[in-house]
DNA sequence: GATGAATGAGGGTTCATTCAT
DNA sequence: GATGAATGAACCCTCATTCAT
């Protein structure tokens, strides 16, 4: 691939990101072209239909997600505090993207592996927190998955956020 | 205003409260219109513009909040019980319209009393709870109420949910 | 159906017709519905799309085509001249389209009856006229149609057309 | 011109022919390329735009047609035979796309010339059938060649097919 | 000279909204 | 007042053509 096309590509789920977080999932395919100085077709070029971008847009943002949990899982810190950390940076993160665009169904195979890797690290971390006693144990991991997805994945959404501070306090034992 | 009419106004809402819930903020207006039995024209005769339902639909969703509410803060029972049993209700409401549709700066001034009117009973009900000890003291009303309100707003809440569950007990002192 | 909906929709048919067969295949539902004087929103209330115009223009011309050939085989005259008198009208038809246009698998059912019954009717003609002695006999009925098609459906042909002279001497026996 | 030019220009009028010839008129620049493993630049620099090389296509067709007609012309055989020698060729030419394709004004000028040849060529040749008293009289050798390009530009059209056989029988005095 | 990425006008289609019946 | 037909801007996408690599 062209160093220009990669550039582009890029640019695109960039900008992409950027124009959904700001203005949600109706953003149509002109206008992050015009975002992104682009012609209509370039967009076309890359990601051959709508679907194909927000799948690209998960992707991505799945692929930073793991990139980070994988980092706080490996830190030699008590796992309460690796969690708390992989919330933090979370919120940092255009994962809302990740829920409220991306349809059910993966169409590109990569999609599932990846968010069957990032459920793997996360029920791994969290069943380490309930062995070290800070987790409650009457949440299966896989729940508390969807409610830290919420917290995290919510318009405005911030690191500081009380409605984190309330949800871990909440999930503390 | 005739009796057909105001028969036919409330259809309408909520029909599309019903289509709403079901199939997302997608739904046209003349699927609501058919779903109703009803002409576009009809419905436009009702509400002048798509803006318009959504308003109606705000306003109808913040009602029942606003009785469920009063019912609950009148009740003589300890406030903490009575918060809960506001949240417990208010799952059961397709509240999460309120969130998803209605626009950020409400149109109809009847919107903003009405929002005024519930955001100072649920306050109210809050401080309560903190003075009766229930309540932990460090985040402000203003937040509690976003708290719970991404808690129920929130595609597929029930109230037996366990993210309500860990809100409630983060909530607790 | 209200009047003017359905004068609407014979509009739309005939200009359509009427352009396909100046231009051909390629004229867009933009350039129809302003031939029509109409927006295109309004194509597409009758017709859901394009294919279904066109699915549309096939049954008109099949209809029109019915029509004619029963009222030739219903006649007293000698069977060749019942033949030549199908062909002469089907030139004044736009039946070119019905090959350049329809597509291979009619979606409407009705356009498949239509079909047969114009075949029957057709073959039916030609069994007489070849009974009559008329007709050539090393053609089947079947390729004899085919053979009509081509002389008729096509771009620019006319009752008085030598092709048709031709194909028709040449069917003699 | 170099060599490998020459070569790449020759591939695709070839490729091209073959794509439309199975494809239709629909295929895409970007198709062609593909299918002759070139990039569309190097199409396009060939052809300045499709038009030109609908017309390189309209040119390559009559080009084999004038060899054929020549060749049948110059045979020491009966008028009517030569006829139908060429006939015979011409379907198994893909000539279909000099009607479909090109326009009806030709750009190329040696376009112009071509089509002028041949057409004396073929008239030629029928008018030294209608001395040998093989070709009616009645129709004039203009409208003869129509004829014959119906019957041979026509989508499925075979050396054996009963169109050119009624078709010539047609012609015959 | 070859390549394929970028461009943008144009085509099919949807849907909020208006208006004749 | 109810109805549903008409409207046209806007959306997604394609493809002939241009241009940077």
């Amino acid at each position: 691939m062209r160093a220009d096309a990669r550039r582009n590509r890029e640019l695109i789920v960039t900008t992409a990101i950027g124009l959904f977080t700001e203005a949600g999932p109706g953003v149509s395919m002109e206008e992050i072209a015009r975002a992104a100085d682009l012609g209509v077709g370039t967009l076309y070029r890359h990601f051959p239909d709508r679907q194909a971008l927000l799948e690209a847009i998960a992707l991505e943002a799945l692929d930073r997600l793991r990139t980070l949990i994988r980092t706080a899982v490996a830190q030699d810190v008590p796992r309460w505090q690796a969690l708390g950390r992989v919330v933090e940076h979370c919120v940092e993160q255009p994962l809302a993207l990740i829920k409220s665009l991306s349809p059910a169904t993966p169409a590109d195979p990569r999609r599932g592996d990846l968010e069957r890797e990032v459920n793997d690290l996360i029920e791994q971390l969290l069943e380490q927190a309930r062995e070290e006693g800070t987790l409650r144990p009457d949440i299966p991991p896989r729940e508390v998955l969807g409610l830290l997805n919420v917290a995290i994945c919510r318009p405005g959404a911030r690191a500081d956020d009380h409605l984190i501070t309330v949800i871990l306090d909440g999930l503390r034992r």
